[in-house]
DNA sequence: CGTTTCAATTTGGTATGACAAAAACGCAAA
DNA sequence: TTTGCGTTTTTGTCATACCAAATTGAAACG
């Protein structure tokens, strides 16, 4: 980010074939679900070695354009904001591990939901209120069943990201609970902590309700 | 992500490289700013194809643990949050050429920033306080100077994001510029603009000193 | 003695060809 | 139609070679 501007990128001749491909996919000539050519059927098409094939390939994987499994065809995926979100799980899961690594992307997520819970306040309608009872519902029913009240708690905060209608914010809310999920095993998992989760979910509806 | 083990992949001779090298990076093995060994060296203490040794460099690349210029040597970088961002970077600035796709993380922003607004105002020190006194200073100075307005506005808005102390933000902050000004230059950048922009600063500013 | 210049050497980028193993395919049998 | 098997593709990896750019080190210069 710093430097940057100072990068002279000499042609290097994957690249070509990596946004040739990018916008093929963007603009659908490539329909999502089918695969990519065959390497040597690419490397004909476009007058270059198999190695700057395989190198392309790998750097639209890396972009999470194409998933491609270890021997088989890459196959062309949607360029959504939850493939973003996977590119950049290997670094996050790095930068967990670190002291206050956790801490700190819990702080984040807890800010963004207490703005979450504001913005549905002023503006979330009866359908938006009428999921977030049922999750709510949902919720209760499951106290004491860990994996359930697990379950039905994502469900709970994941009505929050949607009433907002932006779809940058569901795959947000995906990538905290896999990234932190991993992390709260080490919770308290009883049934007194079920209660205490289920009661500020409660007042948070409640909340939003009256607000 | 994990994304589950079930797919066996079965081994990749590039993937022992990578995680060799993650390894030795993380443990302080290979400093920081310091080039990996040349291919053909790293081919032989290995014993596996230079093929492999690229392709093994390549998705080191791709995780951000090592920058790769064109033609010089990968030097190994410190795996922090700004790496995670520029992972996403390709995918984020393909999406904000979709309808809507610019408003979407405008609007993200705006509510991550009021979040950020109401937890300045609650937990903001002296210091904060001051270096934001002065940022909103520098901007009043910049007033129908259109390059520097738009440097001293961002300047402000850094502040916000460091008040938290939260080393997640930074970086976040940074990501909303660099993908967001591109697309800011066709908004109107007379000296108007610039006062109802200074005025908004101004507000904030009062509302974080006085509540 | 420090600086600049320039040629030789390294090193990365790409091309080519080859081969084993796994996947995709087609065809025959149940 | 489904199942099973053999053939053909296709990918993963290796080895080698060549070019151009970067690095290095020595020579020339002030």
């Amino acid at each position: 980010m710093t430097e940057a501007r100072i990068r002279i990128a000499r042609t290097r001749a994957a690249d070509n074939l990596v946004s040739i491909y990018e916008r093929q996919i963007i603009d659908g000539t490539l329909a999502v679900g089918e695969p990519l050519p065959p390497e040597r059927e690419i490397m004909q098409s476009f007058g270059v070695s198999r190695t700057v094939v395989r190198e392309a390939v790998q750097a639209l994987s890396a972009k999470g354009l194409v998933e491609a499994r270890p021997r088989f065809r890459p196959v062309v995926r949607t360029p959504g904001y939850d493939a973003a979100i996977e590119a950049v799980g290997s670094v996050v899961n790095r930068l967990l591990t670190v002291p206050g690594g956790v801490r700190n992307l819990f702080e984040l997520r807890i800010m963004m939901e207490a703005a979450l819970v504001r913005d549905a306040a002023l503006h979330a309608d009866k359908n938006h209120v009428a999921r977030m009872k049922q999750a709510l519902a949902d919720n209760e029913a499951a106290i004491s069943d860990s994996q359930r009240f697990f379950d039905t708690d994502i469900a709970f905060h994941r009505v929050l990201y949607e009433v907002p209608d932006n779809p940058v914010l569901p795959p947000i809310h995906q990538a905290y609970t896999d990234w932190l999920s991993s992390h709260w095993t080490r919770m308290p998992r009883d049934p007194e902590h079920d209660h205490v989760n289920y009661r500020a979910h409660s007042r948070i509806f409640e909340s939003i309700l009256f607000r």
